[in-house]
DNA sequence: CGCCTTATTGCAAATACTTGCAATAAGCAG
DNA sequence: CTGCTTATTGCAAGTATTTGCAATAAGGCG
């Protein structure tokens, strides 16, 4: 499976599968959501009290910059975290209700070609948060 | 001229037209560039030493919301602003060389319409950094 | 299994930015 | 111009996240 044989490689690569990297991996694996540091780190420190905070937050930039997390400003005070599982996606994120959709990558795709035509630039935005309005805040406007 | 006219019409609305504000809303008219809160802070208070760097923070913020100020998190450990001249761009930014292009607002409004036209939603993507790696950087990649 | 190298952690201090609250000063009326 | 209301400021404390450094522990080797 591809997952443990990432994680492999990583070793390979010399770094090290610390206790406190496979705890929070496997903690955001499992849970299938968004979760902000603060939440992994009460849910790893429950179990193992003896985490860090500051090790949580390297954690998350370490498993990040290897491509086992996405990262999202969703416009509150934290950042958050998923697992990098095969469906890239985006968000669209209402700033009058603040509700938050899911949008498949080819919207994007469509830009980054484009992109890359006129300017020669490889865009690469993964996980993107895209602001604005929803459908219903929209049409209850028009009141 | 337009710019006199926002500010009248901001006073209307109950805001205040304070000295830290206009200092703030000129140098950063005047200078054309993206500033950060600190570099604006430091620029001001040589001239108005009583100025207060959360003063300045809340002013950003403020400016921003009445739509007189750009704000973009260009990777850097700041955020950056620039005066909402009429040029509507984003920028493109590489993470290999660091450098940054602007690009015309209307490669992401082709963007816009497809969100509009799939999901009913109203993106308003103001000022936008685009991560990836730059023609230069590309090229020297396939020596 | 024990030893060694060094990547990673824990802790405490720093940084960028925000916020509560009492003092100040816009700006409108008189 | 003078007084009054209250939006805004200054200051100090708070929050999310980062960072320097000494202590710890992965994991390769014998
Ligand atoms: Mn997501
Ligand atoms: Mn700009
Ligand atoms: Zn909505
Ligand atoms: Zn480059």
């Amino acid at each position: 499976m591809r997952h443990h044989h990432d994680i492999q490689a990583l070793r390979k690569q010399g770094f090290r599968l610390t206790r406190q990297r496979m705890l929070i991996l496997e903690l955001l694996r499992s849970s299938e959501r968004h979760m902000t540091a603060d939440q992994i780190y009460a849910e790893v420190s429950q179990h193992h009290p003896e985490i860090n905070l500051a090790t949580v937050y390297r954690t998350l930039q370490w498993l990040h910059q290897v491509g086992l997390l996405r990262k999202i400003d969703v416009g509150k005070d934290r950042l958050e975290y998923e697992y990098a599982h095969d469906a890239e996606h985006h968000h669209l994120i209402c700033k009058v209700c603040g509700d938050q959709t899911q949008i498949d990558n080819h919207v994007i795709q469509t830009l980054q070609a484009h992109i890359l035509e006129h300017y020669g630039f490889e865009a690469d935005p993964d996980h993107v948060a895209l602001f604005g309005r929803c459908a219903q805040c929209r049409a209850a406007e028009t009141e």
